[in-house]
DNA sequence: TGCAGTGTTGGCTAATTTGCCAACAAACAT
DNA sequence: ATGTTTGTTGGCAAATTAGCCAACACTGCA
């Protein structure tokens, strides 16, 4: 891996990693939402929110759909489990190497 | 997954949202390496590696030994080839649907 | 038509990140 | 002891990111 492709690997995963983008992307990996309902879930500005979602679409995690007056947010990262599943385990691990400290 | 598991979640990710640190993960993957060795690999100065180096093992994403008068690296996160398939997953997908819009 | 509701964009400030240089600490060699 | 090599830390400037407010475009309804 070159420093170029690296970079583009990065800037995928530079979209996920914000507290609110993940929580977003956790809440798309089930079902279709619209924008409303996303915006709800947060206490920030909605224009706070349309900004990660166009973070997250440019790098092609999720996508986006009018349907009249609102917008469909579809998640297309199929992996996402995988993924969650991967920083959790980094997670778990540190926590264990935390505990075994105290001892 | 409320803000602050998200907030802690994220934290991880971004240790491996830049090209140098993703870089750095990848050499580490299969072997273990002292920090001349990975400082080689790079242009910059040998101080940006080492921070990139400190980010990477705050994290918990790899761990560092000192032996005599140089540090070994070693990779702690086991998922790190799934971590890669998931973002090239994502990346393929993206440059499939460029493709499929220029005709 | 005009008005209310929905989501995006522009612009601004504050906070964070990146990379360099210089200085330092630790281990080793002379 | 002195100097050299190896890696980390502090501090700075430039670049990037995050969040808010205001303004805008678009849809649907009266």
């Amino acid at each position: 891996m070159n420093y170029e492709q690296a970079q583009i690997r990065a800037d995928i995963i530079k979209a996920l990693a914000h507290p609110v983008r993940l929580m977003i992307v956790q809440e798309l990996k089930d079902k279709d939402m619209n924008f409303a309902d996303i915006n709800q879930v947060f206490e920030y500005d909605k224009s706070t929110i349309s900004k990660h979602l166009t973070v997250l679409k440019n790098a092609g995690i999720v996508s986006s759909k009018k349907i009249g007056a609102d917008v469909i947010y579809h998640i297309e990262m199929c992996c996402v489990n995988k993924f969650i599943d991967c920083i959790d385990s980094v997670l778990k691990q540190n926590i264990e190497k935390q505990q075994s400290c105290l001892m």
